[in-house]
Formats: structure tokens, C-alpha cells, sequence
DNA sequence: AGCCTTTGACCAGCG
DNA sequence: TCGCTGGTCAAAGGC
């Protein structure tokens, strides 16, 4: 319903597109506006500030988000808004525990401009969500630079830290207080035509597109950098973390097709990364993105690294902010999870990883609905909660548990996903997918012929891919796949078939149930429907032993028909 | 044909 | 015990 929702403005914001406006801004190019003040890796949002700044110097102090803010809200008299009125770091060293560090809230000006936009994922604007690891099986104890656990701030120089109470609180402003809300003076510099999202705006030719932006935090494209090894966690050093990321991140303008190589740092997760206590942190610091930093409260069970969006904007915080924000911490609690500290990080789930949807609902106390993922690789129990907007963006990610695999080394759709990501699944991908396609490839013993048909690609897709190449594209690291089968249907190439040798498959007569083969293998029916041509259901399974690797249909007839495929 | 999302139902924990 | 809530399951349909 939801996505639904998400995706018919999704695809509104596409039809728009094409009559999108257009910012006439000096010829100045952004790097030339940035270099004046700014001495970060700035983000399209950055420069387009910069730039609208020097046209309206009646409001140069104003950001463009505040501007575009402005030119969505009504004009609201004397606002009182000020950056000042976020809360205080000690205040937010009341909700965590005394021993850590508490963590800063952040100032940075681009997540607070951010925030003042109207959600949006697709948006290079959208706030960076809030994100939570929670890691299972944890010791009790466990020295606070172990690989997995949060990096006390004091490690990570340079770095803005927020109290994770703080941020909480910031993020319950956020979700209290709708963008058209907030006491943004109007800008006489920028109004935006009624039903045109800043997302489009930004996404306009003046600017760079989602589609040219060079993968970033901001734009949230840029797969953030995971840490592999546990020797990782030297890279907790938030130095180190900077420079990778620094070296690796640059707005550049690129050609839609054309995609970069990903870097050793984009091939890593943020999940990954976050298991490793470091989190997108360092990406975001990389980019100027305010950040907190994983604090280890308390010798837990688990492990929890949450991103939250940043503080919005600092409005007085409703009173039922609070109780939102200690409910959250006692979710994370719940959890298992050591209280997370938000951060900055444009596309959180844009980890690498694959995850299967496995619910949604709308938890009280949190104004959009909760969906549930579960890692699709194989005896993977990774989880992690995503509570995304209605108009699609991540406002929170929390993820339970650990990979114990490394990221997928290719896409999962790439049937759906674009040509670049098919031709990557082809050479770089071709490993993992083959192994896994070969499992798929078999002679159909029951049947007496072989199968021709060439291994769809899909298929190859349901191994563990990488997504890097889809989901740097993706505009929406967190969009239900069905989305962004959609949108990378655009732009896909012809599929590359794959030739692979063909293994015999193992058909297995069984009049048992379902549930209880006789094969010694305990299986789980994950889906069962009617096969055309077939009176009886089909039943689908697989093997959590091993991965789902072998899979089993099963039709009810009364022989139970049941064919095992290895 | 396989895997995905959707979504209502179910379950467990908690007050 | 009951109701509430969050988390999970699983049928159904879609891609
Ligand atoms: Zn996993």
C-alpha cells in the first residue's frame, strides 16, 4: 500500500521531470561557488546553496534548502527558528550512559538543510536515515575497540558527535514537524510551482542529477565502505575512515550509463561496516555530513548501530518527542541493542546485502510504517528494520545481527536491473553466480529431456548479488525491489544469456509431508501456487541447512509428486 | 518457475 | 488473564 503509494509519486515525480523548471544561475561552476566557502566535499545541495546565495544576497545567510523550504511553506510570520535551539550534548548524555562519551549533536549545516526539505529517498536532499545494528550473539563484555563494537568518539577526530539521546530527540522533531510546517521564511529567490517536489527541482539539469551525481552520502548512491576482517577495526580510526573516503568520494559529473568501477570502499556495506562499529560514519564525515558515533552503553548481547535521520531542524521539540525518543531507546533496548548512535549516511541500507521483505507494520509511535527484512543469503540471519516515509525515504534503519558472509558478489535482479549491473554479474559476479547456476542447471530425470532453456537471469539474480551496480543506480536504497525492478527496467540492456554446464537434477518420489520428507532434511515451504498445466499446487522449499541451495517442489497430488533439486 | 512483496493473521512479551 | 504492541509467518499475487 505504501509502496504503492511511494511508487505512483515516484513515478508522478518521473512524469514531472520532463517539465521540470530550471534555475537560471550564474555561469559559475559549483566547484568555483564551493571553493569560496567551503572547503569540504560539498554536496549538489551545497553548491546550489552557494550559488543561489550569491544571487539573493538578501539571504545569503539562508541555505537553499531553508529557501526551498521557504518556497513550499506557507509564509509563516516571525519565525523563531534558529539552529541554536537544538539540544544541548549534555542534555543527551542524560539518556546514555554516564561512562561513554557523549556524543555531540551535530550542527553540520547540510543535514540540518537537508532535514528542512520535504522527505524524499530519490532526492539527493534526503536526510540521512537513522540506522541501527543490532549484533546477535555478542559477548557480554567486550573491549570497546572490538571489531563490531562502536569506536569511542575520542577515536575518531574530526568527527561531529551527537548524543544519541539527542538525536533521538532531533529525530522525533523531524517526524513531528512536517517540512511545510516549519517557520521557514519563504524565499523570494526560489518558489517552487505547486506539485513540484524539490527532489525534482534539484534533480533538474542545473544541477546535478541523481543520474550524473557521482555516488555519494548525499546523493545517496555511494555504497558505503565496509570494514572486512576484524583487523578492520583499526580503520575505526576515523582518520583512516576520512581519507578512504575522501579519496574515494568527489562529485563528478558522470554520464548516467557510465558507472565507476566500484573502489575497495564502495564495495563495502554499511552494514557491514556498522557491524564493525564504524559504521557509514566515516563515509558521512567524508562528506561533511553531520555524524554520531557508535557508543557502546553497556556490555550487551547485541550490538546496536542506528542511523537516524539527523536533527531535522531545531524547533522547540513537541512534548511527545520525548516519549518517542525513550520508547525508541527502549526498542533498541528490546532489541538487545546498544543504544545507537545516529547516523548521517544518505542510503544506509545501500549496504550490498540483500534482503527479503518480510513485514510491515505501522509501530505506534512512529509516524510511518515499519518494514521487516531478513538477509536472503543462505543460514543468514542478519534482520533489520526499516521505517521509511511515505514518500519513501528511510527515516530509520536498525539492523539485528551480523553478517556472516561476505557482500553478495552480484546483483539480485539483474533480469530487472540495469545492463551495467548484468554485465558486471557476468564477469565480476560470474564466480558467485555460476556456482550458484550451476546448482541451478540440471536434466529433468522425471521428464526424461534436457532442459534448454538457458538459466534465466533471474535465476542467476537469486544468488547473493552485490547490487552494487543496481544499487548505485538505485535512487532508493531501500525501495522494495518490485520499485526498483521498475525503474532499472528502463535502461536495462539485453539480457547476456549464460551458458552453463548443465548438472543432472536428483528427482525424489515421496508420499510424505511436506513438512516431513523422508529425505533426513527438515524443509520450509516458502511459497505455494498453482502451476499452469498442473491441477495440483506446487509447493516450493527449501533447505535452511543449506542455504536454500536445494530446493524442492512438491505438487499435492495424492503421490505427492516431489522433485528435488540440488 | 522462482523469488519477491504485500498483508492479514498469528505469536510472544509485557504491563 | 487480558489487551496492547512489536515481530514473524505465510498465503496470495506480481514480476
Ligand atoms: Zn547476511
Amino acid at each position: 500500500m505504501d509502496s504503492s503509494d511511494s511508487r505512483s509519486s515516484r513515478e508522478a515525480t518521473g512524469e514531472l521531470l520532463s517539465k521540470r523548471p530550471s534555475l537560471i544561475v550564474p555561469v559559475k561552476t559549483p566547484a568555483e561557488a564551493l571553493q569560496k566557502d567551503l572547503d569540504l566535499t560539498p554536496s549538489p545541495m551545497t553548491i546550489l546553496s552557494s550559488i543561489l546565495a550569491e544571487q539573493c544576497t538578501e539571504l545569503k545567510t539562508e541555505t537553499f534548502s531553508q529557501m526551498l523550504a521557504g518556497a513550499l511553506s506557507p509564509p509563516i510570520p516571525a519565525p523563531s527558528f534558529t539552529q541554536k535551539e537544538a539540544p544541548s550534548p549534555s542534555r543527551a548524555d542524560d539518556d546514555t550512559p554516564s561512562s561513554l562519551p557523549s556524543l555531540a549533536s551535530s550542527t553540520t549545516p547540510l543535514p540540518l538543510a537537508l532535514s528542512s526539505l520535504s522527505p524524499s529517498s530519490s532526492s539527493p536532499l534526503s536526510s540521512p536515515p537513522l540506522i541501527s545494528s543490532t549484533l546477535e550473539e555478542k559477548p557480554p563484555s567486550l573491549p570497546p575497540q572490538a571489531p563490531g563494537l562502536p569506536v569511542p568518539p575520542a577515536a575518531m577526530p574530526g568527527l561531529k558527535i551527537a548524543a544519541s539521546g539527542s538525536g533521538r530527540s532531533n529525530i522525533a522533531r523531524f517526524k513531528t514537524m512536517m517540512p511545510s510546517r516549519l517557520p521557514i521564511p519563504r524565499s523570494p529567490c526560489l518558489t517552487i510551482p505547486p506539485g513540484l517536489s524539490p527532489t525534482t527541482l534539484l534533480d533538474s539539469p542545473v544541477l546535478l542529477s541523481t543520474g550524473q551525481a557521482e555516488p555519494s552520502p548525499t546523493t545517496g548512491t555511494f555504497p558505503l565502505p565496509p570494514i572486512s576482517g576484524p583487523a578492520s577495526s583499526a580503520t575505526s580510526d576515523s582518520k583512516i575512515a576520512d581519507e578512504d573516503c575522501n579519496s574515494t568520494f568527489a562529485f563528478k559529473p558522470i554520464t548516467k550509463t557510465s558507472r565507476n568501477p566500484p573502489s575497495p570502499l564502495s564495495k563495502m556495506g554499511s552494514s557491514q561496516l556498522q557491524s564493525q562499529g564504524i559504521s557509514s560514519s566515516t563515509a558521512a564525515s567524508a562528506t561533511n555530513v553531520s555524524q554520531v558515533l557508535p557508543q557502546s552503553a553497556s556490555a550487551s548481547f547485541w550490538e546496536a548501530h542506528k542511523v537516524t535521520k539527523p536533527p531535522a531542524m531545531a524547533v522547540p521539540m513537541p512534548a511527545e518527542g520525548e516519549s518517542e525518543v525513550s520508547k525508541k531507546e527502549d526498542m533498541a533496548v528490546q532489541y538487545g541493542a546498544v543504544v545507537a548512535q545516529p547516523l548521517v549516511i544518505e542510503r544506509p541500507s545501500e549496504d550490498g546485502y540483500n534482503w527479503r521483505k518480510y513485514g510491515q507494520k505501522q509501530v505506534k509511535g512512529s509516524e510511518f510504517p515499519r518494514s521487516y527484512y531478513k538477509c536472503t543469503h543462505p543460514n543468514c540471519s542478519v534482520k533489520k528494520k526499516v521505517e521509511r516515509s511515505h514518500d519513501g525515504q528511510v527515516t530509520e534503519i536498525v539492523y539485528k545481527g551480523e553478517h556472516d558472509h561476505p557482500k553478495p558478489q552480484s546483483v539480485r535482479r539483474p533480469s530487472m536491473g540495469n545492463a551495467h549491473a548484468q554485465s558486471l554479474s557476468g564477469r565480476e559476479g560470474l564466480s558467485m553466480g555460476a556456482q550458484r547456476n550451476d546448482n541451478l542447471q540440471r536434466l529433468n530425470f522425471s521428464s526424461g529431456t534436457t532442459q534448454t532453456s538457458e538459466p534465466s537471469l533471474g535465476s542467476v539474480s537469486d544468488v547473493e548479488g552485490d547490487g552494487e551496480g543496481s544499487k548505485a543506480e538505485d535512487g532508493d536504497d531501500d525501495e522494495p525491489d518490485s520499485k526498483r525492478r521498475k525503474e532499472a527496467a528502463g535502461d536495462a540492456l539485453p539480457n547476456i544469456p549464460l551458458r552453463t554446464i548443465r548438472e543432472p537434477r536428483v528427482v525424489v518420489q515421496t508420499t510424505s509431508e511436506i513438512d516431513i520428507l523422508d529425505d533426513g532434511y527438515r524443509w520450509r515451504k516458502y511459497g505455494q501456487k498453482v502451476v499452469k498445466g498442473n491441477p495440483h499446487p506446487r509447493n516450493g522449499m527449501g533447505l535452511p541447512e543449506f542455504g536454500l541451495n536445494y530446493h524442492i517442489s512438491c505438487e499435492g497430488s495424492a503421490n505427492s509428486y516431489c522433485a528435488v533439486q540440488a
